[in-house]
DNA sequence: AAGACGTGGGG
DNA sequence: TCCCCAAGTCT
């Protein structure tokens, strides 16, 4: 399959005009014909990478709110950026975020690079964000890829090769399409046309504005497209948290986790480690921060990440204050639990032991 | 280069 | 219930 090139200006042009109809008003969104604030749209971006639109909506309008330029942002301490951010899942993206403000802040002068390979060498700024920014932000002629392009890309040429595989060739078939003219514009078309007509499952082919060029379509493989290898399937793992309750005052214990790997940065109640195989009770009893009487509550928390499905147990106790003083981490009552980020998993956990714990 | 890295919604 | 999916990046 290819086109000339008066096809993919044809192309081209039917995309922009079904984005100029059909586009949605997004927050971070500029009006048609204002330029954008190269903040919001990296913002945006970084907060939408493998998160949707309806999940990202608040917290936009909460950093913009809290920290109106990168520069605010540059300022701010790492943790309320983390507490900023509690909730939205892949926590590196909100270190590297900081990270990066604090570059464009002290090294650009507050002025992101306004080119693809400039922003590429920013913290958290991967081929696609770099991309992306530089074609809506700064109106550059870049084809970003998420995957949203991939598969409109891989439908409309019937690319059958698997993901990521097919990749380079997405790339590069996306690139060729992609008009000099309005290229921001043109990004944000594919992205919504996957979105909302172009979709995973039960794509709107019907109303679809490439739809008579489409080879997916065509040969009625679109669905089934772009091709995925399989998965593995996700492990399960087990470990106790322990609900550890100072007696005169009724505080909990909460620590910060170190700031690499899952969940870095964030605060938990304390915990064993989580185990592929349920280790001896004693074992995992070790790992508690104080050797203490410990009650099993009823029941177990689920929760699944990325990788792996998670069960836990929680334990239970009361220390005197003279040995509560000697563990490391805060103390917090109930309330003060909102003033620290807490992961979705952590918040469950609360909910969990104020529900089955002494009272 | 393949695995680590969150979460909530939909089918 | 369970799997898939969402505007990926880092190591």
């Amino acid at each position: 399959m290819h086109f000339t090139h008066q096809d993919t200006q044809r192309l081209a042009a039917s995309m922009l005009e079904w984005y100029d109809r059909h586009h949605r008003t997004l927050p971070w969104r500029s009006e048609p014909g204002d330029t954008p604030d190269p903040y919001h749209v990296w913002l945006s971006e970084i907060m939408l990478q493998q998160t949707t639109v309806q999940t990202v909506g608040p917290y936009f309008a909460a950093f913009l709110k809290r920290w109106p330029t990168v520069t605010d942002l540059a300022n701010a301490e790492l943790d309320d950026v983390l507490h900023a951010w509690q909730g939205l899942g892949y926590y590196a993206r909100a270190r590297n975020l900081h990270k990066c403000a604090k570059v464009v802040a002290s090294e650009y002068d507050g002025v992101f690079p306004d080119t693809e390979e400039g922003l590429l060498k920013l913290p958290g700024i991967g081929p696609y964000t770099a991309c992306a920014v530089a074609a809506i932000a700064f109106n550059r002629h870049a084809s970003p890829v998420d995957g949203n392009i991939e598969r409109v890309i891989s439908r409309l040429f019937a690319l059958e090769t698997p993901l990521p595989d097919v990749k380079p060739e997405i790339k590069e078939k996306s690139a060729a399409l992609t008009p000099s003219d309005r290229p921001g514009d043109y990004a944000q078309a594919l992205m919504d046309l996957g979105a909302t007509v172009c979709t995973p499952r039960n794509p709107a082919c019907g109303i679809c504005p490439w739809q008579a060029d489409c080879e997916g379509r065509k040969s009625g493989i679109a669905p089934d497209l772009p091709k995925k290898r399989k998965k593995d399937p996700k492990p399960t793992r087990v470990g106790y948290a322990f609900w550890i309750r100072r007696e005169d005052d009724g505080r909990i214990l909460v620590r910060r986790r170190p700031e690499k790997g899952l969940l870095g940065g964030l605060y938990e109640v304390p915990g064993s480690d989580w185990r592929a195989i349920e280790a001896p009770d004693d074992v995992m009893l070790s790992e508690a921060p104080v050797s203490a009487n410990w009650s099993e509550l009823d029941g177990t928390v689920g929760h699944t990440f990325t990788h792996f499905h998670l069960n836990v147990s929680v334990l239970a106790t009361t220390l005197p204050a003279d040995h509560a003083d000697k563990l490391e981490g805060s103390w917090t009552t109930i309330d003060g639990l909102s003033d620290f980020a807490l992961p979705t998993i952590m918040k469950k956990i609360v909910r969990h032991a104020l529900k089955y714990g002494p009272a």
